[in-house]
DNA sequence: TTACGTGCAAATACTTTGCAGTTCC
DNA sequence: GGAACTGCAAAGTATTTGCACGTAA
């Protein structure tokens, strides 16, 4: 069963597709509806298990692929934490950037219109034209820090 | 012919070795002179090709292997682009971050104090303890926006 | 002499691609 | 009916590890 949640971002997606003469198939339709339920910041294993609950015989290579797609339609943005791709939502989102603790692998989100216009000043500086950055701060969530933890090995 | 330059970094590597009951020997030797002598962001071909121009029999493994020794001993920083881990000299270095051209490739660095204490400042807001950071800029610098090239194909 | 270092090949982890069969339009 | 989609297995990358042999201390 298909939720009614990210109906506007389904619409998107359909539109896409019929864009760029693709096809809806319910694989498709599957993993678009469980990637928008989802909160957190997903690797493609993450999602491949939450789909596979629905529908077992869903394969890991159309997974990466609807993400690929997803990521064209404007839909998901993807973020690149040490080797391993995650993806979110981010469709009308307002940009923003990564707190990532090395002890528990919790991702939080932070934006700083300060920092992006320091950026830009830097950037101008040297004439170089931004189109886009990666700003991932690692340390210790609170949670971790009051239980002491020690960071993961690396 | 190893060079004099870089003697303080040699002294370092030499007094980790001894420290952690390590050896020194020809290939370790080879690596780090060729690696301080470098001017660029290396990935670990780069480094291999110039290492392998004056030993040929050195292996990538040993290349690896070196520049985890490095890092371990303070000496060289990882840089993490697209899958490919970049190196770079960093003893005594102020901390930098990086612009990174999606035209030509080239590396720019760049800091600023006050981007780190807006980081700080976000940081203590959510109880995070920041133990580093990744902060790419990319876009296309000077020269390829002067000459019109289009961002390489992702 | 013995623990450490080396290169090779194999293994690993993540992701992409070729292909034969299936589905959408 | 034909192009697009799918899952599998195989191929690609980047990196690490097991192992037999070599070498520093």
């Amino acid at each position: 069963m298909v939720t009614a949640a990210g109906r506007e971002e389904k619409e998107v997606f359909a539109a896409f597709l019929v864009k760029n003469r693709l096809k809806r198939s319910e694989q498709r339709e599957v993993i678009l509806d469980a990637f928008l339920k989802s909160e957190r910041h997903l690797s493609v294993d993450d999602l491949l298990q939450i789909v596979q609950k629905r529908r077992p015989d869903v394969g890991r290579t159309t997974v990466y692929r609807t993400l690929k797609l997803l990521h064209a339609a404007g839909l998901a943005s993807e973020l690149d934490l040490d080797g391993q791709t995650r993806f979110e939502v981010d469709y009308k989102r307002a940009h923003h950037d990564h707190f990532i603790c090395t002890s528990c692998g919790d991702i939080f989100e932070f934006s700083s219109p300060e920092i992006e216009r320091l950026q830009e000043e830097i950037a101008a500086g040297i004439g170089f034209a931004i189109e886009g950055h990666r700003h991932h701060i690692l340390g210790r969530c609170r949670r971790c820090v009051l239980r002491g933890d020690l960071p993961r090995q690396s």
